[in-house]
RNA sequence: GGACGCUUAGCUCAGUUGGUUAGAGCACGUGCUUCACACGCACGGGGUCACAGGUUCGAGUCCUGUAGCGUCCACCA
């Protein structure tokens, strides 16, 4: 066996572990009925991204679930594959051509598309790639894409069924319209954001009685050529005059529009009169519908003003018109006031501006099994970790409209309709619409397809996604899914992804799953999984969220260059506690990379300390224990070894990561290696106790690497076999199975619980002793000379372990003995240790901080006498507490005598 | 306007059902090239747990309110 090198390098031992795994396919996942399944499918990412932060934390998550449910002998899969993201693949190609002069037009359709397609074949999977170096154990030859031919296959089936079933239907209606993307978006996409503005309030002329006015106010008077009436409250007094008389449009196009009565006007606002413009407002063209007023569309697709806004107007940009309206309003003495505003204004989530309400034909969607989505999570088939956001869940169901579904986009899954040729398209009705010869639905598309036009629209991206669960499993192809193991692997068990895609993903899977996947069988076999865990946003310093834009990402392969994979999974774990936002900080990927060397260097000390026996299974190990030969600190670090054990369990069966990562570390780093291994310096220089130390610390270290594997893989697996715990053609990963604490604490050992609050004491009173040490100028290196007085009891425990004490305190001898009335003491839970090297010490300095020493331990008697003698407290507070608290006092009042008589004995 | 989250050491954060003297990592100070590890060891300084009330024998923890920060939802032009 080779020797363990001094200090962990990452790169070499990564590089050969991940092409090991790949090699023996070990992140395949198999339909095995003999295990239980354990699914995850990742979140796709962009096909064109690149790895962030986000993404670190998100799949390392999964990978830590995959990880260990191997362990726990589960037939896990973890299926990647990447997401089409339409918008903005699109917007990106567009941004190289523009490069070139070009627009998407300029290329057609056809040749557009191949461009993406090819941009795809250079820059896609890389983020694929990148994962791989984070150590991810997905199954690689299941690798989806949305775009897929069978993926698409499964969400163009989809739309027709839903068509069929009268769930998807076109209609003109009002959408949140990019005049950058030209494109229709869902109301997810787009962001409320205050904007500075402007408040216009105008007046419009009586046309019965000139020289009267209503005024109303407007923060954009570039759509008043738009407006088609005022309303006003039916119950507001001030106006009821008003109503059904007519007032002149003041800019644009010269008109006389009616004042109309309706509710949606709120009295209080401003004047209390509202303009309706039912083509640029959505509040206005229902109030328009209801009124049977026309909207009159005033702006074109990229928001420029067209004729209908009149020759003073038209052409100009919204913001420009904006301006330019305001300036007409003056001149014509229409405008009252203009004061500054601030407003919420709905934004493009990818272009980043303001959207405009606009009244386009598209394609809708009911959304199915709302209540029946509700209910899985209400109902805890589908739990949500932390539960909270099962509320903000919820909330939205209770809220649903319709989903706009179409995308003015070439990117896309093409929706399978066909119009007839020479069909106009602007004014199709209802019957229109429900006639076969006009209008063709269908997967293979009509028999005679020279008859018939495509629609041009694509679906928006989220509605391939949410199928993610099951059409990667193969659905609905039957034969596929058999392949694919769909009903081994369905539902999936855990979904790892963040809370800001809980309405664009998340729930709108969960309708898909109950919709589509076993038709008639109860709720929990349709959903799409069982648990979903929201991982929080990774923030940097300044809490901002971390982002492309503004630069403030590191990135993660350097990251993983400095400090290795591992560093950084084990880092960025540790700074992620459930469900709260992350501020990045990079000195917490340094410690991760810091306990791999930690780790390392502990399993070093072992190997260069004696032969390696047979590691090669639990049982090997145990049968080399010797529990006669048990000291306190054996039992003491075998029960926490235990207790971390279950600690794990625990948080991995309430998603806690972070707290498991805590506990491994404290437990390794304090309990291990800090205590256990330095003591063992002592016991292995004893032949009598050096097979059973070396034999307990195989056995911590082979159940510390096993724990330890989901977090940091690469190490892990190379230690294991470094020490011998796996055969060659073996892996940690996949051949070995963690075993609980019963079953270790089965095969013979019988902990001594008391153990464990020995050592503790024993750790106290070497910690104290050497800051007593340090206080009296002695280095701990030094070798003292210590006098102690103790009882026989805790002389007894101080001779059982001088060995250990001695090297731990730094003493070349512990004697007891009568104290030295001048040299310094201190009072421990285990006697009074003098240190009689310094036979010279200052009694007066000695005596000052004996009653330094004095008022604090008073002060601590006094706060505990005074819980003692209230009297609520001994009559109300449980027995533990109450004889905690009696223990406390008499140790308190032991010290107290025990530093007063010191004290005395200096004089 | 509604909902949710956060506020604990210089910084980033833990703190499970209320129970001794509130913890960790980093940073800081002192001392250590001790035969696993300076990516380390030992010791130390540092907190009126945002604020104000309340419940309780006992509150960082439960309740009410206030403030600040953040997120989400919402058709006030």
């Amino acid at each position: 066996m080779a020797q363990i090198t001094k200090s962990y390098e990452p790169q070499e031992v990564e590089k050969k572990w991940y092409a090991d795994w790949l090699q023996a396919g070990c992140f395949a996942g198999r339909a095995n009925p003999a295990r239980r399944p354990y699914t995850i499918m990742i979140p796709p990412p962009n096909v064109t991204g690149v790895l962030t932060m986000g993404h670190v934390l998100n799949n390392t998550l999964q990978d830590i679930l995959v990880r260990r449910a191997r362990l726990e002998g589960c037939e896990a899969l973890w299926l990647p594959g990447t997401d089409h993201a339409g918008i903005a693949t699109q917007t990106v190609v567009e941004r190289e051509l523009r490069k070139e002069k070009k627009t998407r037009r300029d290329l057609g359709r056809e040749k557009f598309l191949e461009k993406v397609w090819s941009w795809r074949e250079e820059k896609g999977g890389i983020i694929l790639k990148q994962l791989q170096a984070l150590g991810a154990s997905a199954d690689w030859s299941r690798t989806q894409f949305t775009m897929d031919p069978a993926y698409s296959q499964a969400v163009l089936k989809v739309f027709v069924d839903l068509y069929g079933k009268g769930q998807i239907y076109r209609g003109k209606r009002m959408v949140n319209w990019c005049p950058v993307s030209l494109t229709a978006l869902s109301d997810e996409e787009v962001i409320m954001k205050p904007a500075k503005g402007f408040l216009y309030q105008v007046r419009y002329e009586l046309v019965s009685q000139p020289g009267q006015f209503i005024e109303v106010k407007t923060t954009r008077p570039e759509t008043i050529p738009g407006d088609v009436a005022i309303a006003v409250h039916p119950d507001d007094p001030r106006y009821t005059a008003f109503i059904g008389q007519k007032v002149r449009r003041p800019i644009g196009p010269a008109a006389e529009i009616p004042i109309i009565a309706d509710t949606a006007v709120d009295k209080s606002f401003g004047s209390g009169a509202l303009k309706i413009t039912p083509a640029h407002d959505k509040v206005d063209f229902e109030v328009g519908q209801r009124h049977k007023l026309p909207p009159i569309d005033v702006l074109t697709a990229d928001a420029k003003l067209n004729e209908l806004a009149g020759p003073e107007l038209a052409g100009l940009d919204r913001f420009a018109g904006r301006k330019k309206a305001a300036e007409l309003l003056k001149e014509r003495g229409a405008l009252v006031k203009e004061e500054p505003y601030e407003n919420n204004v709905g934004y493009s989530e990818r272009a980043d501006v303001p959207i405009e309400p606009r009244l386009t034909w598209q394609w809708w969607l009911k959304y199915p099994r709302i209540e029946e989505a509700k209910s899985a999570v209400r109902d805890g088939h589908i739990k949500f970790y932390p539960e909270r956001w099962s509320k903000v869940y919820l909330h939205w169901l209770e809220n649903i409209q319709d989903w706009c579904i179409s995308r003015q986009l070439w990117w896309g899954h093409r929706i399978p309709v066909w119009y007839a040729k020479g069909l106009d398209k602007e004014s199709l009705t209802e019957t229109d619409l429900a006639d076969p010869k006009k209008v063709h639905v269908s997967l293979e598309g009509p028999s005679d397809p020279a008859n018939w036009v495509q629609e041009d629209d694509v679906l928006d991206t989220w509605a391939s996604s949410w199928l993610w669960p099951f059409a990667t499993l193969g659905w609905p192809d039957k034969s596929v899914m058999d392949k694919a193991g769909f009903d081994y692997f369905y539902p999936t068990t855990t979904l790892v992804t963040g809370p800001d895609i809980i309405f664009f993903w998340v729930a709108r899977m969960i309708m898909a799953g109950l919709e589509f996947v076993r038709p008639g069988e109860p709720l929990e076999r349709r959903i799409p999984f069982k648990h979903v865990y929201f991982t929080g946003i990774i923030r940097d310093q300044q809490g901002r969220k971390m982002s492309k834009s503004l630069g403030n990402s590191p990135d993660p392969l350097d990251l993983i260059a400095k400090y290795g994979a591992d560093g950084l999974r084990f880092g960025i774990v540790s700074i992620a506690p459930q469900g709260q936002d992350i501020r990045f900080q990079e000195d917490r990927i340094e410690g991760g990379k810091n306990f791999c060397n930690k780790l390392w260097n502990a399993c070093r000390f072992r190997q260069m300390n004696g032969e390696m026996a047979d590691n090669s299974s639990l049982g090997a190990i145990l049968a080399r224990i010797e529990p006669p030969k048990f000291d306190a600190d054996d039992h003491a670090i075998l029960a926490r070894l235990l207790a971390t054990t279950r600690e794990v369990d625990r948080c991995f069966a309430e998603f806690e990561f972070s707290a498991a990562v805590q506990a491994l570390y404290g437990f390794f780093w304090n309990d291990f290696c800090d205590w256990y291994v330095e003591v063992s310096k002592a016991k292995l220089q004893d032949p009598a106790t050096k097979a059973n130390c070396l034999a307990i610390q195989d056995l911590v270290l082979r159940q510390t690497l096993l724990l330890l594997h989901p977090f940091i893989p690469f190490i892990t697996e190379d230690l294991w076999h470094q020490l011998g715990y796996g055969a060659e053609g073996t892996f940690l990963m996949r051949d070995t199975q963690l075993e609980n604490p019963s079953q270790i604490a089965g095969r013979g050992l019988k902990l001594d619980g008391a153990a464990a609050a020995q050592v503790e004491t024993l750790k106290a009173v070497v910690s104290q002793v050497r800051a007593f040490k340090a206080e009296h100028g002695e280095a701990a290196s030094k070798v003292s000379e210590f006098v102690v007085e103790a009882s026989d009891a805790h002389w007894t425990i101080l001779d059982a372990n001088l060995t250990k004490l001695k090297r731990m305190t730094g003493a070349g001898s512990i004697t007891r003995g009568a104290m030295s009335p001048t040299a310094p003491a201190t009072v421990t839970a285990y006697g009074s240790w003098n240190l009689i090297k310094q036979l010279k010490g200052d009694p007066a300095a000695e005596k000052a901080r004996l009653k330094k020493e004095l008022e604090a331990i008073a002060k601590h008697i006094a706060g505990t006498q005074a819980r003692l003698s209230n009297e609520a407290f001994v009559s109300k507070a449980p027995p533990a507490v109450l004889e905690g608290a009696r223990k406390q006092l008499a140790d308190q009042q032991a010290k107290q005598a025990e530093l007063e008589r010191l004290l005395a004995a200096l004089g």
